[in-house]
DNA sequence: TCGAAAATGTAACGAATTGTAACGCCGGCA
DNA sequence: TGCCGGCGTTACAATTCGTTACATTTTCGA
């Protein structure tokens, strides 16, 4: 999976420069732009998971970008000016802003409150190679579970494409259809209990009680719920 | 639907106040804790959406217990910290806080960030999956009904929307049409004696006597009242 | 007041669904 | 060729939940 893409709008070059050199040492894609109009027209074809919004812009109220965005985008977005009066950090947050970040700043801190609206925003689709979740670690590409006290699981292929799915839409219930079409391109045949066995043996490896599970639950006639915060890497 | 519940936990007393103030203020209900024990056994029962931590607790340290509170809870964490140090906040945020607020703060930019958190996650919170009522924590999202004293009982897909019907409409009479209506969209038979049944398998989970229930009561030839006082998170 | 009919409570049963231990097939590999 | 791990299949155990049967309670007329 490509890196996400970080949006930089400020009038400043070297406050750019700054941001730009920090995410993209944390391994972030970035693109800058100096004025409003640029920068919205810019938007129709990239799609930044998180926005850097200066306030002080040359052509347009910043505040006015802001509220666009918040309204028409799905992006994040943080507001990174120089204006530090608590009335300028309410209105940008009422307004639509998920961050504020009084200039000047340390850039470690831009880049960790970025990683933290990249955690809160929906994972939903995109799914990489590592996953956490209640105190695991799920290694797709290794085919291991990490226990947060050390302990490693590894799981097979078809445990894992049933782990991903589970990663994948936590808290929502999965049927059973849902769950036959999604898994190793089975065709539909006469029915399977393939699918209850391999649920059964993820459970095992996830340490579940079986009297009262507490990761996977069954909904009886309708399929199964993962409960579980899940994060991906 | 209820207002978003915002947890505080924060040693000094007249910080919890100010917050809570503020909070309940901005139409918020609040819950507050001054020790991180308290707090987690706390959060068996409650589901709050957002929670505002302080860092320098009596009994523990701050930033584990943002960490546990980040892998296990789907809430929103809120740091609010004397610390104030760049590497302070940094940690703060990669350990799974969503912000950072340094004290001193003012309860309006709190209130702007915590409604920032709100607007980001509509999703977590878990709005309207968990009840209070008389002793009892009903969590739906975990088919797991919670008594104060710890004890946990689980409930079934069935047992749980008996249970969900009376919640919604407690102190009011349900009458058994309406009961047919709403349980598993089932279509009207000539009739069933299901109903019956889950309820009273229902009062058994909640260990009402069976002469004498006190939540689940009988009118005769007309239906059902649940007693009880209800709070949704 | 008494007794019977109607309504409700619930233990017991059973059909459908789900859990899982055990078995066996298959492909990879030495 | 023989071994071995992954994984589907099978068989049987456990759970869910509606149905039935009978006990209990309520209502109401005689």
């Amino acid at each position: 999976m490509t890196a996400p893409l970080i949006a930089i709008l400020d009038d400043e070059p070297q406050i750019r420069k700054l941001l730009a050199e920090a995410l993209t040492e944390a391994g972030f894609r970035t693109a800058q732009f100096s004025r409003a109009t640029e920068f919205e027209a810019a938007l129709r074809n990239l799609a930044p998971a998180v926005c850097l919004v200066d306030l002080g812009l040359p052509d347009r109220d910043g505040l006015a970008v802001v509220h666009r965005l918040a309204l028409e985008s799905g992006a994040a977005i943080i507001i990174v000016s120089g204006r530090a009066q608590v009335q300028d950090r309410v209105t940008g947050l009422e307004l639509g802003a998920d961050d504020y970040i009084i200039k000047p700043f340390d850039p470690a801190e831009v880049v960790a409150r970025v990683r933290a609206r990249l955690r809160a925003a929906p994972a939903i689709g995109l799914s990489g190679e590592v996953a956490h979740f209640d105190g695991w670690t799920a290694r797709f590409d290794r085919y291991l579970l990490c226990a947060d006290d050390g302990r490693e699981v590894p799981f097979t292929h078809a445990e894992g494409e049933v782990l991903r799915l589970f990663l994948e839409s936590p808290r929502r219930l999965i049927s059973r259809q849902q769950m036959q079409e999604n898994l190793g391109g089975g065709a539909g045949e006469s029915f399977d209990r393939a699918m209850d066995v391999r649920i059964s043996r993820l459970r095992m490896k996830l340490g579940e009680d079986p009297k009262n599970p507490k990761l996977i639950k069954t909904i009886y006639g309708a399929g199964y719920i993962f409960l579980g915060t899940v994060t991906w890497d």
